[in-house]
DNA sequence: GGCTTTGTCAACCTGTTGGTTGAGAAAGGT
DNA sequence: ACCTTTCTCAACCAACAGGTTGACAAAGCC
């Protein structure tokens, strides 16, 4: 047992990892598009274009439709949430962490150097 | 000019690619750590653990301090927010394309089948 | 000074990624 | 029927990623 969210979480931030493919969605965000179309901008084979949105497909960030030869490619916007969830989390509990080591640390400082007048000992 | 977001958002994506490293990230979300504390938990060498400490580190998710001879990890919150900047801006359109073809799609329903009652012609 | 702990660096191996080209499938147009 | 358009599949290749082991650097400890 590999954990299903695991799986898909590899999946989408690998995808996400090449700059062309970030850039597709991007793209895709304005509307959807054929394949050929995708792959019209870029100095690269429309294969290669091809193969990067079978990527995008299997990472489950987009879906293609039928109409007649062409596949519409088509963004879904499911994965993104399960992507920000885990990254919020953990930015989250970062930063309070780090919230609270400052205050510590603060506190720290006032007792060391309690009003910067008067360092002398009292007794 | 390769856009230095662009570099920076394909480190932090991949680099969260691999389920180690975010489980890596998911710990020391807990806390600060050492690469031979972090190492202890996986079956993998120390230096395959080291490695992915550096790929982080590159990835600007991690930062390291020196204390004697340990070099303690900590977790930078601040690149995770480059990275739900970008994924929710593109959710966001997403879903709001989304949304408004629903509406779309109601209307032309509605057009089509105006209230399902009497679809003879009036003429 | 020597030993231990902690971690990195270098070389190596294997599987995967991102590109190429060439062939061909699938659906329509004429 | 044949041609065109749109796209995928297969084979190949160079580069990279993620693991291994072995050597060694750096900072205490005795």
């Amino acid at each position: 047992m590999v954990d299903d969210s695991t799986e898909r979480l590899n999946r989408a931030f690998a995808a996400l990892a090449d700059p062309t493919r970030r850039d597709l969605v991007a793209r895709l965000a304005g509307g959807d598009a054929t394949v050929g179309e995708l792959a019209e901008p870029y100095d690269m084979s429309l294969q290669a274009v091809s193969k990067h949105v079978k990527v995008l497909e299997e990472a489950g960030l987009v879906t293609r439709s039928k109409d007649a030869q062409r596949r519409p490619v088509h963004l879904d916007a499911e994965v993104f949430g399960l992507m920000t969830k885990w990254i919020e989390r953990y930015r989250r509990e970062a930063e309070e962490r780090y919230r609270r080591l400052d205050a510590l640390l603060a506190r720290m400082a006032d007792d060391e150097e309690p009003t910067h007048t008067d360092t002398r000992d009292a007794s």
